[in-house]
RNA sequence: GGCCCCGUAGCGCAGUUGGUUAGCGCGCCGCCCUGUCACGGCGGAGGCCGCGGGUUCGAGUCCCGUCGGGGUCGCCA
């Protein structure tokens, strides 16, 4: 090694002892016949005392140093108690650049804020920062404390294929060109999924892989092209299983940040969950549950709420907002494609203000602050029509009420088990735009087609597919999705029976999924699985806003790389190589 | 694809109802300084105000378009 000692490690006990450092100048404080380095490496920071004028005058921010010199104690009243070495410092005797550093795009120093379009640009610096390289280190550390529970478990460690076959899941396929075969294409997974369930076949029982996946899709702060999802499967488990091995690893996970999560995690079933949060992600570090009002305005002459769903969400306060702002909710609204939002004001004396309690009868204005649990000087925000649109329009009013009023616990994780998904829904609500969807039926998978329907439910699966429950479950965290799996179908007449509900036939089952049906002819195991976003978890952990600060070189918007500049042309000589513009073989079916 | 916000010196920002030579802090360069620790002092360099068009006697400022970034809805089994 350069170094003899790491330089954030030295302590009094070290005083008398000569030493090597290696490490970067943070900042040089020069004072003519003295000079002053703060030398900063993986370890932390030690101060380095220079006496030759001609060595400290030439050195810049960001030089890269070997440094020997004496451990020395401060004297008294030179201590510096914001710094781990700050009783000593090292008086140096020889002093060598191992490399001199250019002016800076930005400035390292943890006192300034940098923007992060040019940290991105510069990431190799930006992760000299404490902040960002505090990132990059805790996710290594959630990475190996995923491994060694799921170690202690005797779990198999398996890398799976990246260059894959495009299989019609939901998001659209980043495709690679096969050089070998022009007009043909490898798919990057969007997960590992169809593979895992093959290694439960070939007996690998328990599978573990920090898996890197790949959808090609629009942006957002908790959304990459490319992500890592810690990816799990097990053979002969029930539900309960699976959930309980992924408490143990969240269990090992957060207690990286000293925090111990409460076992066992609570659960909600997906009915609960839409009903009172409007959300298959319910945030639980505040109250305010949406509140069903179908059945008190079941003969109200008010047109607007004669319809199938009338639901209701407090906003403590709300009363005295402006009119201005009431009329910003209902531009809120409209943006997530609502006609609007409805609202009553419970005045301070108990009298109802706001258009809609001008169309409601006494009768129910009389009871409706009690029934919704509003307060004098509070507003009620309702939305009436379909079921789902309008939970999802107060789910969404639930969380922006709690941003407004601070009724969110920002120092609070609060974990749900979401259970008893729908195993079906209506195809229409699922096929938005002509996108990649699975089946051509009425209905479509909530999860996937391998998700495993409660057996209660078998007998009744064709007459009333809507009705299905499924063993699916999602952990949540704050509102924020951590990961989902469910229990695979293993029985070859279940897995016929979901495909026809779907739409699905025999031939085109074959022909998307043959390699894993064909796979389950022989004495497939009872297995099943769970995946979770490390990305959003390291986020969650390290306290970021976006996902962005816990990926090492992420991408902007539209998928750039601002480091290496790519996606970038290539040459016609590539292009040629690799067949991107040959003919297909044969005529592919567009299922669109 | 829709909507919202932002682009001014290397970085972070200010710039009034459109009006002389576009400022401030940090950083950078030079000189000075023997106890600082976000050291300090003096001096200096550095700008196609993202880009293109328009309105105007006059545009960083107003309008249109475009590019880039961020957020969000759609989308993401």
């Amino acid at each position: 090694m350069i170094r003899t000692h790491d330089a954030g490690a030295l302590r009094a006990e070290h005083v008398g002892q000569t030493v090597t450092l290696a490490g970067w100048v943070a900042n040089r404080r020069d004072h003519g016949g003295v000079a002053f380095i703060d030398l900063r490496e993986a370890s932390g920071v030690v101060q380095v005392v220079i006496r030759d004028e001609e060595v400290a005058h030439q050195l810049r921010a960001e030089y890269c140093l070997k440094v020997t010199g004496e451990v020395t104690a401060r004297k008294e009243g030179n201590e510096n108690p914001n710094l781990a070495t700050g009783a000593i410092e090292v008086v140096a005797s020889a002093v060598e650049v191992l490399s001199s550093a250019a002016p800076l795009p930005f400035p390292i120093s943890d006192h300034v804020e940098v923007g992060e379009e040019v940290r991105l640009k510069h990431r190799y610096l930006d992760l000299r920062r404490s902040g960002p390289a505090a990132a990059i280190r805790l996710r290594s550390k959630v990475n190996k404390a995923a491994r060694d529970v799921l170690d202690r478990h005797d779990f198999v460690e398996v890398e799976t294929p990246t260059l894959t076959r495009s299989t019609p899941e939901g998001a659209r396929d980043f495709l690679v060109p096969a050089r070998l075969h022009p007009g043909s294409w490898y798919a990057l997974p969007q997960s590992p999924q169809l593979f895992k369930q093959l290694l439960m076949v070939g007996g690998m029982e328990r599978y573990y892989q920090i898996a890197r996946c790949y959808r090609d899709e629009d942006f957002r702060a908790d959304r990459q092209p490319e992500f890592t999802q810690l990816d799990i499967e097990m053979s002969f488990v029930e539900q309960e299983d699976v959930i309980a091995l992924m408490e143990d690893v969240l269990a090992e996970m957060w207690k990286l940040i000293d925090v111990e999560i409460p076992r066992p995690i609570p659960r909600m079933t997906y009915a609960e969950a839409m009903a009172k949060y409007g959300s298959d992600k319910p945030d639980l570090r505040m109250g305010n549950e949406l509140v069903e009002c179908t059945g008190y305005f079941q003969d109200t002459p008010f047109r607007v709420f004669q319809a199938e769903y009338v639901g209701a969400v407090v906003m403590p306060g709300g009363a005295s907002q402006p009119r201005k702002q009431l009329d910003a909710w209902q531009e809120w609204a409209k943006q997530r494609g609502a006609r609007g939002l409805a609202y009553v004001l419970v005045q301070e004396d108990g009298t109802l203000g706001g258009p809609v309690a001008k169309n409601i009868t006494d009768e129910e204005k009389a009871g409706l602050a009690a029934h919704v649990g509003a307060q004098p000087g509070d507003c009620i925000f309702f939305a009436a029509g379909a079921t789902k649109s309008s939970r999802a329009l107060l789910g969404a009013a639930r969380l922006e009420i709690g941003r407004r009023c601070g009724l969110i616990d920002e120092s609070a994780f609060a974990f749900t088990w979401v259970v008893d998904a729908p195993l079906f829904e209506p195809a229409s609500e699922a096929v938005a735009s002509g996108d990649v969807a699975v089946g051509a039926g009425a209905w479509t998978a909530v999860h996937h087609a391998f998700t495993s329907p409660k057996p209660e439910f078998l007998d009744g699966l064709e007459e009333n597919p809507g009705e299905a429950l499924a063993y699916a479950y999602d952990i949540v965290c704050n509102g924020s999705e951590l990961g989902g799996g469910s229990i695979r179908i293993h029985r070859e007449d279940v897995q016929k029976r979901v495909f026809s509900v779907m739409g699905i036939g025999e031939e085109e089952a074959q022909e998307k999924f043959g390699f894993l049906l064909d796979a389950f002819k022989y004495g497939a195991p009872p297995h099943g699985g769970i995946a979770v976003g490390m990305d959003r978890i390291c986020a969650i952990l390290a306290g970021a806003d976006s996902i962005r600060d816990v990926i090492a070189f992420p991408k902007s918007g539209g998928g750039f790389d601002p480091l290496t500049a790519a996606p970038a042309p290539i040459t016609p000589a590539q292009r040629k190589e690799a067949g991107v513009d040959a003919a297909p073989a044969e005529d592919v079916a567009d299922p669109a």
